[in-house]
RNA sequence: CGGGGCGUAGCGCAGCCCGGUUAGCGCGCCUGCUUUGGGAGCAGGAAGUCGUGAGUUCGAAUCUCACCGCCCCGACCA
C-alpha cells in the first residue's frame, strides 16, 4: 500500500529515512553531515518553537541572541567543557582573506560566550536572576550523522540562567526539566522517564544533569532534552560574582537546559507507521484537509459550495486545507496527506451530500466515520483530543510492556538484544560498573531516576550494595 | 577512522564485465482528450557536462590511474 516506504519491521532505519523523503521534511544537502529543512520539516519546528516558547515566558524567562562565533580562549576556560567539546568543534581560521589573530570557534553551545557576558551584567544580588534563552543554530562536527537525530548544525533552544543560590539554580534546573517533561507529554504525545544523568553521562561542565528519555518503536532510548545544574563552575571559570544583601561576595550559580530539532526524529520514530508520518494533533501544522470527491464540474461546484458553508466560521479556530486540485485523483490526495501525517482527512463526494454527511477519517488508526455536518467543528475537535490521547496512550503501552526488572547480567545481555528494551536494573553507582554495561552489553544507563522507588538490592555486575534501580537501555 | 554501497534526465535505475551510429527504461514534468469514493488511461512532447581530471585508443558512460563527493553499518555524541 505504501510505495517507496520501506516496512518497520524490514529496516528500521531506512524506513525512519523513507519517512522523512515520504512526508517532505528534509533532505541532504552538498555539506557532509547537514541537512536542508524543507517547509514541511520547518512548520514542525515552529510549532515546537511555538509551544515551547510559550512555556518559556510563562515561567518567567525572555529571549535574547549571542553570536555564533566564539573566540577559541573562551571555549578553554573551562576546563571539563573544553575536554568535552573541542574535539567536535568547527574552527574559522581566516576572515576577510586574512589569517585570524585568534581562531573563532563556530559555537557547540554558548555556555562561555554567554558567561564571558553576564561576567559584565552581575554586580550585585539585585541585578539576579538573570533568566535568558536564546533560539539559534549550532554545529557539532560528528563522525556520523542522521537527519534531526544527528546533523553536523542543529537548531535548538538554550535557556542560560543565573542564580545568587544553590537552591535557586537547583529549582530552575527542575523546573525546566520540568517544562520538558510537560511539552513531551501533552504536545508531542511522548510520555518520557526523567531523571539524573551518571557522572559519565553528563553534560561537560555540569554539576548535574537531568534529563527526558523516551523509547522509539525499535526500543531503543532517545534522550530529548536535558537540564543542567551547572553550579558554580563556569562562574569560576569567568570570575562572575556579585555582592548579597550582606555584602559578601560569592560566585554566580547556572544552569542551562535545552531541545533540539531532534525531537523531530524522536516525533518520526515514536509515532509513525508503515504508510508514512504521523502527527500529534497538537503539533500538526495543519490539522483536517478536506477532500472533495467530484464526477463532473456540477458535482464539483456543488461540493465546494457545500464546503464553504461548513467551513465558513472556522478560519482561526482550526487549520484546515481543501483539497480542490483536478490534477490529481482521490486516492492519490488520501495518499499524499497520509504520508504527511495529517491527523483527520474529510472525504465529502455526491453520495455524502446526498445522505448529508462528511465521512472523517483519522490517521493514527485509519478508522472512517460518517457524521453529519451539524456541529462539525466541535466533532472534528474532540477527535484531535481523542487522537492526542490515543496516541499517549498507544506510546506509552508499548513502552510499559516493553520495560522490565532485571536482576541478572547474563539474562540482560540476552535479553537486552532479544526482545530488547528498557531495563531497570541496580547499580551499585561505580562507574567502573558503568563502563562494564557499555563494553559488554553496548546498553547505557540512561537515568537515574530522582524519586523512584528505593529499593535495597545488589548490583548487577559486581553484586554490592544499591539502593535504586537504574534505567538501561540502548540509546540513540 | 574501519567495513560496505553508490555517483548516467527532477527522482529511482539499466547499460559498463566483452569500447563502435542518435545513451535507454520506470516514475515525475509539459500539451490535449477521457477520467475522479484508495496511488487513472491514451496520444503527443521537453529534458543528459554519463561525479572530476588525466591517460590508453581511430573511437570511452564502458578500459587504466588519480582525485572528489554522498549514503548505509560500527567506534564519538544532543
Amino acid at each position: 500500500m505504501a510505495k517507496g516506504i520501506t516496512k518497520r519491521s524490514d529496516d528500521y532505519s531506512r524506513w525512519y529515512l523513507d519517512v522523512i523523503a515520504a512526508a517532505d521534511l528534509a533532505e541532504h544537502s552538498a555539506v557532509k553531515g547537514c541537512m536542508v529543512i524543507k517547509p514541511n520539516g520547518y512548520a514542525l519546528w515552529e510549532q515546537i518553537q511555538g509551544q515551547l516558547d510559550r512555556m518559556f515566558k510563562e515561567t518567567g524567562h525572555v529571549n535574547a541572541y549571542f553570536p555564533l562565533f566564539i573566540p577559541q580562549s573562551l571555549l578553554q576556560k573551562e576546563a571539563e567543557h573544553v575536554e568535552g567539546f573541542a574535539p567536535e568543534t568547527a574552527v574559522v581560521t581566516h576572515g576577510g582573506g586574512k589569517k585570524l589573530e585568534e581562531p573563532l570557534v563556530v559555537r557547540p553551545t554558548s555556555e562561555t560566550i554567554i558567561w564571558s557576558t553576564y561576567k559584565k551584567w552581575i554586580q550585585s544580588y539585585r541585578d539576579l536572576p538573570i533568566l535568558i534563552n536564546q533560539w539559534a543554530n549550532v554545529v557539532r562536527w560528528e563522525m556520523r550523522t542522521r537527519l534531526f537525530l544527528r546533523t553536523t548544525e542543529f537548531l535548538w533552544q538554550e535557556g542560560h540562567t543565573a542564580h545568587a543560590t544553590a537552591e535557586e539554580a537547583q529549582q530552575e534546573t527542575l523546573q525546566m526539566l520540568d517544562v520538558y517533561r510537560t511539552f513531551a507529554q501533552e504536545y508531542m504525545a511522548a510520555p518520557v522517564y526523567i531523571g539524573v544523568k551518571t557522572e559519565a553521562e553528563k553534560f561537560a561542565g555540569a554539576v548535574k544533569t537531568y534529563c527526558i528519555e523516551a523509547m522509539m518503536q525499535d526500543k531503543k532510548a532517545l534522550q530529548g532534552g536535558t537540564s543542567h545544574n551547572l553550579g558554580q563552575n563556569f562562574a569560576k571559570a569567568f570570575d562572575v560574582t556579585f555582592q548579597d544583601e550582606d555584602g559578601k561576595v560569592d560566585y554566580v550559580y547556572a544552569t542551562s537546559w535545552g531541545v533540539s530539532t531532534r525531537l523531530i526524529g524522536a516525533l518520526i520514530m515514536m509515532h509513525s507507521d508503515d504508510k508514512g508520518l504521523v502527527i500529534p494533533p497538537r503539533l500538526a501544522p495543519l490539522k483536517v484537509v478536506i477532500i472533495p470527491i467530484w464526477r463532473n464540474d456540477e458535482d464539483r461546484e456543488k461540493l465546494l459550495a457545500k464546503i464553504n458553508e461548513m467551513t465558513k466560521d472556522w478560519k482561526g479556530r482550526i487549520s484546515f486545507k481543501v483539497d480542490d486540485r483536478d490534477n490529481y485523483r482521490p486516492g492519490w490526495k488520501f495518499n499524499q496527506w497520509e504520508k504527511q501525517g495529517i491527523p483527520i482527512r474529510i472525504e465529502f463526494g455526491p453520495k455524502d451530500l446526498e445522505n448529508n454527511q462528511v465521512v472523517l477519517v483519522r490517521r493514527d488508526t485509519s478508522e472512517k466515520s460518517a457524521v453529519s455536518p451539524d456541529g462539525l467543528l466541535e466533532r472534528i475537535e474532540r477527535l484531535l483530543e481523542e487522537i492526542q490521547t490515543g496516541m499517549f496512550s498507544r506510546a506509552k503501552e508499548f513502552r510499559d510492556t516493553n520495560t522490565f526488572k532485571e536482576d541478572d547480567f547474563d539474562s540482560f545481555k540476552k535479553r537486552i538484544e532479544n526482545p530488547g528494551g528498557f531495563f531497570w536494573v541496580h547499580w551499585c553507582g561505580d562507574p567502573v560498573c558503568e563502563a562494564k554495561f557499555q563494553e559488554t552489553s553496548k546498553a547505557t544507563i540512561r537515568l537515574i531516576p530522582m524519586d523512584g522507588d528505593k529499593e535495597e538490592g545488589k548490583c548487577i555486575i559486581c553484586g554490592k550494595k544499591s539502593e535504586q534501580r537504574v534505567l538501561v537501555a540502548k540509546s540513540y
